[in-house]
DNA sequence: TACTGTGAAGTGATTCACAGCG
DNA sequence: CGCTGTGAATCACTTCACAGTA
């Protein structure tokens, strides 16, 4: 799924990413009063995590924790956020106008401290030209090449439907962004300077249908 | 289905699961003129999976292939559509009528084979009594006991703002769901009587967003 | 003969258990 | 002390290699 191979660091399992992400979440939920650090038994236990797990993981990404004390927060937040790349804010743009990417332009989700959702792209005529209900700008697809260098999007999400993903994917890719996140039922990619995500919805129903057969 | 016939009582993994949803939807792919049979071989070099994976996730759910020959399609989707508990429709509710609860409701992703969106549920006012753009009724949250037992929905989907999914989550387990799909960034569950599935859009932006750090 | 089904080997991620430090 | 960081043990999953069979 991920594309390019990163020669330099150690990589982190994807797994890893996922928990750490959690973990960044997580600590905004944590009592505001005066808490300075924070022990990863404390968090293990608050969300439901492993502490040795937590542990590890914050150890590979430098030693910043205090031993007998645990590790500062402000530290963990600022370090988390480094390296999930959460320290900017990037901009992406969405290739297909329908319901599933309006609603993801305009829902909190994806335009908070991180990622702002700054053009839709379709090639339907009637909406060419329009806004989704916040306001994002929807272009023709031809603009893609254009839009993603001056906006300077990095990240391309795909709701088209099944049979345009590749396309829309590869225009993506091509224009230039470098992250691809794709909502269609279909394999995109792999591209060289593109990492690709797919996202299929319909796999986590059917996820779901299997347990309902099973139990008992 | 009950007593469904099960031979492997093993669980199946996660990832087990996902293999078996995306060779299943596979099979669709595959070229219709007089195809009877298909070997593993031939399925993981078209479809870009490991020959010996494929054969090991398939005879861990009964030996049904044929040696010589490989494994005859009409059965191989059978079995598999039985397996994973797409061989009848399961009715979805979605809690939460806004842009995403509607254009899931609404979508072909979610409205196919297997599954069907039988109704969308909200308390706001203006929205409860009114319908989706493809007619799938807006009722309040308060009728969710009876409309899950009326409607025999199985599968219940959260579409609410974080504050409320765990809230709305219990409804739906409460009303008898056995499936939950949460889409807010939010801990929901775990329920006695229900399986969640959380499916958090944020993190797969974050995900991309640690590969675009790290690259360069 | 060409394929499946599977024991065995390999790989990676998770958990344990404790040494070492503030 | 209490806690982190980490080698060792465990566990889960994947791949290999081949015995067995229609």
């Amino acid at each position: 799924m991920t594309s390019a191979a990163r020669p330099g660091k150690e990589r982190l399992s994807e797994a890893a990413v996922l928990r750490l992400s959690l973990l960044l979440r997580s600590l905004a939920h944590l009592p505001t009063d005066g808490v300075e650090t924070v022990s990863s038994k404390a968090l293990a236990e608050r969300f439901g995590m492993n502490a040795a797990q937590i542990r590890k993981d914050l150890a590979h990404l430098g030693e910043f924790g205090v031993r007998g004390v645990g590790y500062r927060v402000a530290d963990l937040r600022a370090r988390l956020g480094s390296i999930l790349g959460l320290d900017r804010v990037r901009v992406v743009v969405i290739v297909g106008a329908g319901h599933l990417g309006q609603a993801l332009a305009d829902s909190g989700n994806f335009n908070g401290e991180s990622f702002r959702v700054a053009a839709l792209f379709d090639v339907d005529g009637r909406k060419v030209g329009g806004r989704s209900r916040t306001g994002v700008p929807i272009l023709h697809v031809d603009e893609l090449p254009r839009s993603v260098a001056e906006l300077g999007a990095e990240i391309g999400v795909v709701t088209v439907p099944a049979g345009e993903a590749p396309r829309a994917a590869r225009a993506l890719a091509d224009a230039g962004v470098r992250g691809v996140l794709n909502f269609a039922p279909a394999t995109v990619g792999p591209f060289p300077a593109a990492t690709v995500k797919n996202v299929d919805l319909t796999l986590f129903l059917e996820s779901l249908a299997v347990h309902l057969s099973a139990a008992g």
